[in-house]
DNA sequence: GTTCCTTCAG
């Protein structure tokens, strides 16, 4: 029998653990064996140890880079692995640096390196940068590998340089599955659903990548019946279908508002075992909300394990409820997301925050956490000042509102002035909503609604001279008065209208239950806000 | 002795 010498007994005891190990807990664990042993300079063991936290999530990068930095002289492997660990992380640039690194040390780059260096540059989307990375790679010969060759075409997409992308992909020798998924995926991703159609039916072989990148693409370029009806084409074709693709589809049912094509897309999950990832969840929370079925997507919600919830599923519940009216539970919700610590609250969950206080006239709870927002020094974006300007406007606090807007460090975008605006209008400040609504039509002299509501502020001061000049302003300079469409789904049948559309079947019944409607509101409108409430509905009827 | 490319959620 082989003796082993001590040294070698703690080196084979920790790539057992190594093996063994689940977590970053764990990986900490090891890693404090291996120092205290004396192996923490081992290059074996920071290799798998590095491995190991460079898979586990972006969230390791800094603890990645001081393992990487405790090597002394690190080979290809390292500088590779290092790579690939910033090319995923906030900061792709750094990757950069590291490479830079690399070749001041004299290590060469590999046909491992340059894939994560692509990727890197596809994620900051330089075009720039990729073209000279693109010359580092013919300089290196490695320009007929067909990793390298495929993560160029992902990168020359991702930079919207179709052109070169295609130039790449005509000269390579060998073609793999993925090599024309990503360029379904690219053609797609750069909005031409036609060339990635052409692309896709030009396949020999297709898989469950390839259908879902062609979905994903109409669902991108907002053609979501076409989507739908790919994924119908793909069901036919017998491909199993998987939670990426699932994802895409409830996306699109979601912004068709299709409740029972979405119910039926949760039955086809359940039934076909596809597995429920946190993402899927995600979606059908989603979808259930967009649909109007909050009851639905809080069941999805409240079937996810706590501790497997993230900020985005937390956001896609807080917000739905907050879409629908339902303030109080969209904060309560917070509440628990803060209690239970699974999730930290990001931009987005606070703008949906902000938007449940909208809804509920809720100013004190907005102000709160408006605050929080910036305490946390997360970046305050747009959406955020447009939601405070909403909810101090519709509360009448239109000088605060107006203070918001005076000293808010970002140009005001047309949503935050489009909400002082509505302010001014309901809460009669004609003077600023006449300043606001002219600003607002220089800021977007080609949009309908822009003129529709300076119009509506002198209709509200009744001045009706003003209001019918507006309009005509409209006029002359060719605007044109968008229809207003809206959909609804009955039986899994999707009905559209456009205003004054007579076409449907059943226009007769329609119109006549949409006049009782507007008797009632009618009747309400005089009560709660008076004549020129009235007044705006029967035009825009 | 270990690494690479494609599809997804707010």
């Amino acid at each position: 029998m082989k003796t082993l010498t001590p040294s070698q007994f703690h080196t084979n005891r920790l790539t057992s653990f190594l093996s063994q190990c689940k977590t970053m807990k764990e990986l900490n664990q090891i890693h404090a064996q291996a120092t205290i042993s004396g192996h923490s300079s081992d290059n074996y063991i920071i290799s798998k140890l590095l491995l190991f936290s460079t898979t586990s999530g972006p969230q390791t990068t800094d603890y990645s880079f001081k393992l990487f930095s405790s090597v002394s002289n690190p080979s290809s492997f390292f500088y590779s692995t290092i790579i690939r660990a910033f090319s995923a992380s906030k900061n792709p640039a750094h990757a950069f640096s590291l490479y830079n690194q690399m070749l001041l040390a004299g290590i060469s780059p590999d046909h491992f390196s340059f894939p994560f260096l692509t990727k890197a540059c596809a994620r900051l989307a330089s075009l720039p940068l990729g073209t000279s990375l693109h010359c580092d790679i013919v300089k290196y010969g490695f320009s007929s590998d067909l990793f390298v060759q495929n993560s160029l075409i992902h990168m020359y997409t991702s930079c919207r340089d179709i052109v070169s992308a295609r130039e790449v992909f005509d000269a390579m020798c060998v073609r793999n599955l993925v090599s024309w998924n990503t360029m379904v995926d690219g053609y797609a991703k750069c909005g031409d659903l036609v060339a990635a159609r052409n692309v896709f039916d030009g396949m020999p072989v297709r898989d469950v990548v390839s259908w879902s990148a062609l979905i994903d693409g109409y669902v991108k370029s907002g053609e979501f019946s076409e989507a739908l009806a790919v994924f119908a084409s793909m069901c036919d074709d017998g491909m199993k279908v998987n939670a990426v693709t699932m994802v895409s589809v409830l996306c699109a049912c979601a912004h068709l508002g299709a409740l029972d094509q979405g119910r039926r897309m949760h039955c086809y999950i359940k039934d076909n075992g596809v597995c429920l990832t946190l993402q899927l969840s995600t979606s059908l929370v989603d979808m259930y909300a967009k649909c109007g079925s909050i009851t639905e997507a809080l069941a999805v919600f409240r079937e996810v394990p706590v501790v497997e919830t993230d900020v985005l599923i937390w956001n896609a519940i807080i917000g739905g409820l907050a879409m629908h009216g339902r303030s109080k539970d969209s904060l309560a919700l917070f509440e628990e997301m803060q209690a239970t610590g699974r999730g930290q609250p990001d931009e987005i969950t606070y703008l949906c925050l902000l938007s449940a206080c909208t809804h509920g006239g809720l100013v004190e709870d907005a102000w709160r956490f408006f605050n929080l927002l910036k305490a946390q020094r997360m970046a305050v974006q747009v959406e955020h000042y447009a939601c405070m300007v909403d909810v101090l406007g519709r509360s009448g606090l239109v000088e605060e509102a107006y203070e918001i807007v005076r000293t808010m460090p970002m140009q005001p975008s047309a949503s935050v002035l489009g909400a002082l605006l509505t302010a001014c209008q309901t809460h009669g400040h004609l003077h600023l909503g006449e300043l606001v609504g002219r600003m607002l039509i220089e800021l977007d002299p080609y949009h309908d609604g822009r003129y529709i509501g300076l119009s509506s502020v002198y209709a509200s001061a009744k001045q009706w001279d003003d209001a019918k000049t507006m309009r005509e302003v409209m006029e002359k300079r060719g605007v044109r008065k968008t229809p207003g469409c809206s959909a609804v789904e009955v039986d899994g049948n999707l009905h559209r209208f456009i205003a004054h559309d007579k076409m449907h079947q059943q226009t007769t019944d329609i119109y006549s239950m949409l006049s009782f409607l507007l008797n009632q509101m009618k009747l309400e409108s005089d009560i709660i806000n008076g004549e020129h409430f009235k007044q705006e509905i029967w035009e825009n009827v």
